[in-house]
DNA sequence: TGTACATCAGTGAACGCGCGTTCACTGATGTAC
DNA sequence: TGTACATCAGTGAACGCGCGTTCACTGATGTAC
């Protein structure tokens, strides 16, 4: 690798962390190519040399906020697999609440996930969608332990539908409107959340109840 | 009230009519003052005269989509109060699939409503505030049947749980992403949710559980 | 190692577009007598 | 009812601002011999 492939890295690499900064303090709208050129030092032309556009520049923010999303359960699930019921449930609560602490500490980009459009064609690039996919390894393991017989596209569904059931709560409670839950009381909504949906199941339901 | 007043209370109405059918097609950053000058025939200047600014009119379009929320949650209520625990649980779960209903039909309009952010100072008027309150009618009498011991701030508590939950399920399903409920499933999964979290209550739980 | 040339990153002024809001002016409507 | 005046809605050109992207030019870096 040529001396200026590499100076032509670094510079994508300090341009990418720019925006992050910029989307964390004021949100995508406040992203502007100049202040990014005046931040990394260079001119403003240049930066369409590291980058296509500004789209792509925000999808890598959201590569690397997905990434961090997903060190950020991935250190919950560090103290090994659940073995039982019991401690399955529990790690389902501590996922669901680590979520929200990103949430919390990360509003900005965190919205910006779920929020940003891209321009009409809407092409979300491959790597986009593996990365999200892999967040949903840290709910199916515990959820396969609460629901040992339930299979695997029923189970998918019932993840999918906690997690946004979870999100949800974190969404509404984080933008302090009246429909939320106050921000004190979202982790131990949450545990009850996740407590109930549990319980619920452990009472009989599978997930899909019968009409 | 004279025939100038009148005129200029036409003329409003118009121009918010105007305005909820451009942001329903092409989102809030779809309303442009020309083009709203233009479709109810009036000149650019004039639009002043009958509102504040752009932000008053989202903000009077934000209202009558809550108004129309509503009136499609009261439709559900019209059969009058249940009475045992176990039609109010259904009565929650045809409650959240209206709200589904709303939010599918109303997709921008609905999507406005959470994502629209006014500018630094950030008033939200009290009107608007009253309206949103509203909502939670529809969903604590039929709650406070299938939790009949709890206290009214727990009960509240839990109500905007619930609704956060589904409201997270719509929210993610709806946006065709990859970590949300497919839309074909949307319904059976809220269904799920909310008979889940109601068998988890009778089961034992209080909606707080202990630590 | 040295020289000549080619490539391509870097530059920043300029382009092009969009758009909310204002403002001096006009003319219709309402009011007072 | 009629007249004179005042008010204020209506007008649309112009203001002001912001900003992504392009482009002709430059100069440093890399390559070939």
């Amino acid at each position: 690798m040529t001396a200026t492939a590499q100076r032509r890295d670094r510079q994508r690499t300090a341009l990418v962390a720019a925006a992050e900064r910029a989307i964390a303090e004021k949100g995508p709208a406040g992203l502007k190519a100049r202040d990014l050129a005046a931040e990394i030092g260079c001119a403003l032309g240049a930066i369409y040399n590291l980058v296509q556009d500004m789209d792509e520049l925000v999808l890598r923010v959201g590569s690397r906020t997905l990434g961090r999303l997903d060190a950020a359960l991935a250190a919950v699930a560090a103290e090994g697999e659940p073995r039982d019921r019991e401690a399955a449930v529990a790690r389902l609560v501590a996922i669901a609440i680590a979520y929200h602490g990103f949430a919390r500490d990360n509003p900005r980009l965190w919205r910006t996930l779920f929020e940003y459009r891209l321009a009409e064609d809407a092409e979300i690039p491959d790597w986009a969608v593996a990365d999200q996919l892999q967040l949903f390894r840290h709910i199916m393991a515990p959820l396969a332990l609460v629901l040992p017989q339930a299979d695997a596209a029923a189970l998918s569904l019932l993840g999918r539908t906690l997690f946004s059931a979870v999100h949800g709560v974190v969404a509404l409670g984080l933008e302090d409107r009246l429909v939320g839950v106050p921000r004190a009381d979202i982790d131990r909504q949450i545990e009850a959340l996740v407590r109930l949906v549990c319980a619920g199941l452990a009472a009989g339901g599978d997930g899909t109840p019968l009409p």
